[in-house]
Formats: C-alpha cells, structure tokens, sequence
DNA sequence: CCAATAGTGTCTATGAGACATTATAGT
DNA sequence: ACTATAATGTCTCATAGACACTATTGG
C-alpha cells in the first residue's frame, strides 16, 4: 500500500524588466506562510490536469493570465521540512516571458521583483527560484533560451543586451553579431527597421520553426 | 483539500561494459507489469525518507546492494498513463559505477543490459532510460561525469575510452591527454604504473577534493 | 557638424584536431 | 629485434576576442 503524498507544481516566472532579471510573486492570504510571497502554483488536480505539464500551465493561467511562455521542468523538491504541515512534494517549473505580455495580465495582484534580491519566500520557494537562475544561466551560455525574454521582433542590439543581462557579462558587439548571424536561427525582417533619435536597426525575429528548438551554440 | 498522489522514486542505474552504456534492471515478480523488467524504485515512505535522494538511496542499497555511487536528480514524470492505477508520479534519478562494484552485488536476481537494445520495460521506464542517456551523454561533452563509470585508479587510455563509449565517438589521443592533465583534476600517483603485455602506463585518481565536482571543460 | 547608435573589417592569440615521432615494456 | 601500447611533439586551421573603423539617422 502506498502512502500517497499531497504533491504541488511551482512555477518560477522570469522577465527582464530594468536591466535585471525578475521573478513574479503573489502574495499568500492563508496559512501556512499568509502574507508572504509565493511563487504561482498550486496542488496537482488529478481530474482536471493530463500530467505535470499541463498543471503548470494551469497555475500560470490561473494567477497570472499568462497563456503561453517558453515552461520547462526544472526540478523537483520533496522532503518533510519544506512545507510545516509535513512531507510534501513540488514539481518545479521555470517559465520565460517577454515583459510587455505581463502588462496586461492581472498585475495588480502580482508583485514583480528582482530575482537577486528578494525577500523570504512561502515554502521553499528561495530554493526554487534559486535553482532556476542557475539553471537559466547556465543554459544561455550555450543555446538561444534569452530569446524568450524578447519581444517577437527584436533587434541585435537588444538581443546582445539580453544576453548580457542575463549571463552578467559582457559581450563582443562583433563577435556576437558574427555567431548569431553565422548560426542562422535569426530572420531578417524585409524592410523592417526600428528608429530611435539615431541610426535606426534592422529588426529581427526568430523563424517560427525554431521557436521551440533550443539551438545551442556558444555566444 | 490537497489531492494526495502515490509517489515513488525509479533510479536509472548504469555501468560501462563490454564498450557500452548498460542498465541494470530486476524482473518484477507483483502486478502490474509482472514478470516485465523494471529499474530499481519503489514507493517513497514518509517516515524513513528524509527527502527524495535519501529515498533514492534506500531503493539502490535494498535491491541492489550498492551504497554510494553517483546519484542525481533527472527528472520527474507526473502523469495519469504511466501507470495503469492511474494518476501517479515517479521522481527519477541516475546513477554511475564502476562495473566492478555489481560484481559482488545481488547481481543474481539483477539483469544487466545494454541501454540502447532494451525489451519494454514496466510502466514508463523506458522514457526514464532515454532521459537518462541523453542527460549523461550531454553532460559528458563538458564535464567529468564519465570518470565516475571508472575504477578508483585508471590509465589515461582507459578514461579517453570511457570517454569514447559513452560519447560515441573516437577522441584524439594527443588533444585529450593535454586537456585532461592540463585541467588538472586528475592526480597522477607517484611510482605507481598498470603494466600489460608493453609498457606500462601511469595510474591516475580523482583527487578526493574534486570527487563531486563536476568540472566543466570540453573533452 | 555633432552625438549617438548601427554595423563592418582586421588582427592576434588560443586551442582543437590531425598526424608523426619517440619511449618502454614483454617475448 | 619485433610488437603493441604509452607518451610527446609539431603543424595547421578555425574562431573567439579585442579593437578600430565606417554608416546612418536626428538635431
């Protein structure tokens, strides 16, 4: 007979908003842990969620409006400590949006902060957010996951200034240019130029056929 | 009211032999999917398991009496198919050794074989099995994951073909040598040579400090 | 003409891969 | 001396990084 465990799904939400990574929270209104920040996410529902894919997409919707970011199972914490009422399970997520797409959602509710500095989370969700820095971080140094972060059309400007915000560093404008070009998993917009008071930029996007190939080269 | 789930832990469990990537699997002797092959798992108890490795660790000590190998967190798989008794979840691991350790083993009621010419396995182990190769395929390109499926002591030679197995494909003797001892985590132990029928080869180690670091330059 | 950003060209140092050569054991 | 493996040396080619330079807009 198997003991059957209460087992959740926590998605950590990242935009780049003010030059730095941001992770989006709301704000508990029952015990355990009311009051404090949680990440969006909730108790697996075995009628209504196929897998744990589809719950994290559920919980997302659900307290962010957000229908369709870039999500990927990140890891999974069980142990008797992490939440008081004892032994449980969360099936972590880390998801990527542009953060034009969180303007409209139901941000009055939400609180968006930056992922280096925040306050003590519900549960172990520092752990979980944690973990998907590290994760995203070490990811963008070989494949195209920043992309998630821009807009649908972009230029290479703001391209290379995702990178660098992300990873912490920063890059070589001609050799960044150079590989991103080489690789080929940017298309060039005919025509389509983007100005600001100065030279304007030639925008870019991602070919829809590689939205959802991480390509992984080195930039 | 939470919604509590069965959850069990499966560790894929694999060895170097014969120049392949093997697992190792026992035959189920209960329903369901008696008598199928399955990896090394079971339910997680609440009052014995600290967390989900410690739990991963019971499992590999009780059905195959091996006590520390390398042990990592895959990947967790949630969903109400995998298991005919419906909603289930299965938090998966992976694990190296050396095959000199199943020798002494229970290796009687355990099948070894190789990972990529598997009959189907019970529930979805077969999904865990290809998540595990790829994992450890990918983290061999830029890590030391690979010195795990050897010996304490080894010969250069021996470790550029652990290398080549588990990458499946041939390295070139000069590059690699030079990358291995210049990276320097590899400790060559003085005096101490592996003679065959020619010359002997040097005998090298993983220093004890860097015996859970995985260091990360291409090989 | 100036400021500011977009975009290109060139040089160099590093290092991976290919391949040749030397070293050392047993028989 | 012969064979097989260990170990080292050298050359070349690709490319990342540094940096300088040109291009194009608004004011």
């Amino acid at each position: 007979m198997p003991q059957a465990i209460a087992v959740s799904v926590d998605v950590a939400l990242l935009t780049l908003r003010e030059g730095r990574l941001q992770v989006v929270l709301y704000r508990r209104e029952n015990p355990p842990f009311q009051g404090a920040l949680a990440l969006p996410g909730g108790y697996i529902h075995t009628d209504e969620d196929e897998d744990d894919g589809a719950a994290a997409r559920r919980m997302l919707l659900a307290k962010t409006g957000i229908r369709t970011p870039y999500v990927e199972q990140l890891k999974t914490f069980a142990d008797r400590s992490r939440d008081p009422r004892g032994w449980s399970v969360s099936i972590s997520f880390y998801a990527l949006v542009d953060s034009t797409v969180l303007e409209g959602s139901r941000s009055a509710v939400l609180e968006i902060l930056p992922a280096d500095a925040l306050p003590r989370l519900a549960f172990d969700h520092d752990r979980i957010v944690a973990a998907a820095l590290e994760r995203v971080r070490n990811k963008s140094a070989y494949s195209t996951l920043p992309c998630y972060l821009l807009p649908e059309t972009f230029t290479l400007s703001q391209m290379q200034s995702t990178y660098e915000q992300v990873l912490g560093v920063k890059l070589d404008k001609s050799a960044f240019r150079r590989k991103v070009l080489n690789s080929g998993f940017v298309e060039e917009i005919e025509g389509a130029m983007q100005g600001g008071v100065h030279r304007p930029a030639q925008l870019y996007r991602i070919p829809q056929a590689q939205r959802l190939v991480l390509r992984t080269r080195t930039l």
